[in-house]
DNA sequence: AATGAATTTTAGAATAATTCTAAACGGATA
DNA sequence: TATCCGTTTAGAATTATTCTAAAATTCATT
C-alpha cells in the first residue's frame, strides 16, 4: 500500500486530525476522508460503518463509535439527536439548524440566518445557554 | 377495592381515556392518574414506571412503553427526543418548547411565546412543517 | 532500524432501551 | 352471562451503544 498522504485529499484529513490533536491511524484518516471528502453530511455510526466497509477499509463498529466520539469533543463533528435509539453526526459544526423528515429519518441542514430568532427566555440562575437547536419536523 | 370512579380524580383520567378512544384499563387509569394529576410533567417509560410501581400500581413496564405510545397518538402526551438513547414524554401537548439541563437530563417547558421566531424557511416540496422543536441547551 | 511508552483498535461480552410474541386476561356489548 | 376483541404480561428478542482486556499501531527516542 502507498502511503497516506500519496493521495491528495489525504492532506486534508491528515491536516485536520492533526489540528484536533487527533493521532492520524489509519482508521480515523479512513473516516475523516469519508465524512469531510464533500459538503455537509448527516452519518450515523451504523451508516458510517456501512460505507467505509463498502469502500474496503477495515475497522470494526467500536473504532467508529470511539473515533465519531472523538472528532466531535475535537470539534470536528456536532452530534444531534432527533429521535430516540438512533444518534447522528453532522460534519457541518457551524451554528445551523435542521430540517427533519419522518418518514425516511433524513436530515438535511437549515442555514442559520434562514430562521430568525427574536427573542429567548433568559438561561435559569447557574446555568448558560450552550445551544439552541431548531429541529423542523416535516411530514406529508 | 372500589370502583375509579368513587375518586374525584379518576373521572378526569376517565373522562381523558374516552375522549381520547382508548379503553380505560386499570394499568391505563392509573397511568394518566399519575401523568395528569398536576401540572406539565416529562417522563421516561423507565421513570414512570418506577413511580407507578411505589404507588403500588401492578403493571409491566412493556405496559408503560404501550400507554406512552397510544396516548401519545392520541393526543394526551407528546413525545421529545432530546439525547439518542432515551425519550421523553410531555403531558404538555400544546405548542411551546423546551429547557434542557444536559448535566441533569431534566427538561423544562418554555413558554410559546418567550421565543419569538420571526423567520422560517419555505417547506421543501411535498412536504409540511409538522412542528418546529427548540431545545435550548444549557450548561454551566 | 530497533526500543519502548502511550494511544488506539479490536472482537466479543456486557448493558441499556425498546419491541415482539403468544398466551392469559378483562372490558364492552348483546 | 357469553362472546368478542382489545389489552396486559413475562420473558425472549432486537437494536444501539459501551465496555473490556488483549493485540496492534503510532510516535518519540536511541
Amino acid at each position: 500500500m502507498s502511503s497516506p498522504s500519496a493521495h491528495p485529499k489525504d492532506a486534508t484529513a491528515l491536516e485536520r486530525l492533526r489540528k484536533a490533536g487527533l493521532r492520524p491511524t489509519r482508521q480515523r484518516l479512513a473516516l475523516a476522508k469519508i465524512l469531510f471528502a464533500n459538503g455537509s453530511r448527516h452519518v450515523t455510526p451504523e451508516s458510517l460503518y456501512t460505507e467505509a466497509k463498502g469502500k474496503r477499509v477495515n475497522l470494526s463498529l467500536a473504532t467508529v463509535y470511539n473515533a465519531l466520539h472523538d472528532f466531535t469533543e475535537r470539534g470536528l463533528l456536532r452530534e444531534i439527536s432527533i429521535e430516540a435509539g438512533r444518534s447522528y453526526f453532522d460534519t457541518n459544526t457551524s451554528e445551523h439548524h435542521h430540517f427533519y423528515y419522518e418518514r425516511t429519518g433524513k436530515l438535511q441542514d437549515v442555514a442559520l440566518d434562514s430562521v430568525r430568532i427574536t427573542s429567548l427566555p433568559d438561561a435559569p440562575a447557574g446555568e448558560k445557554v450552550k445551544r439552541v437547536d431548531v429541529i423542523i419536523r416535516l411530514a406529508r
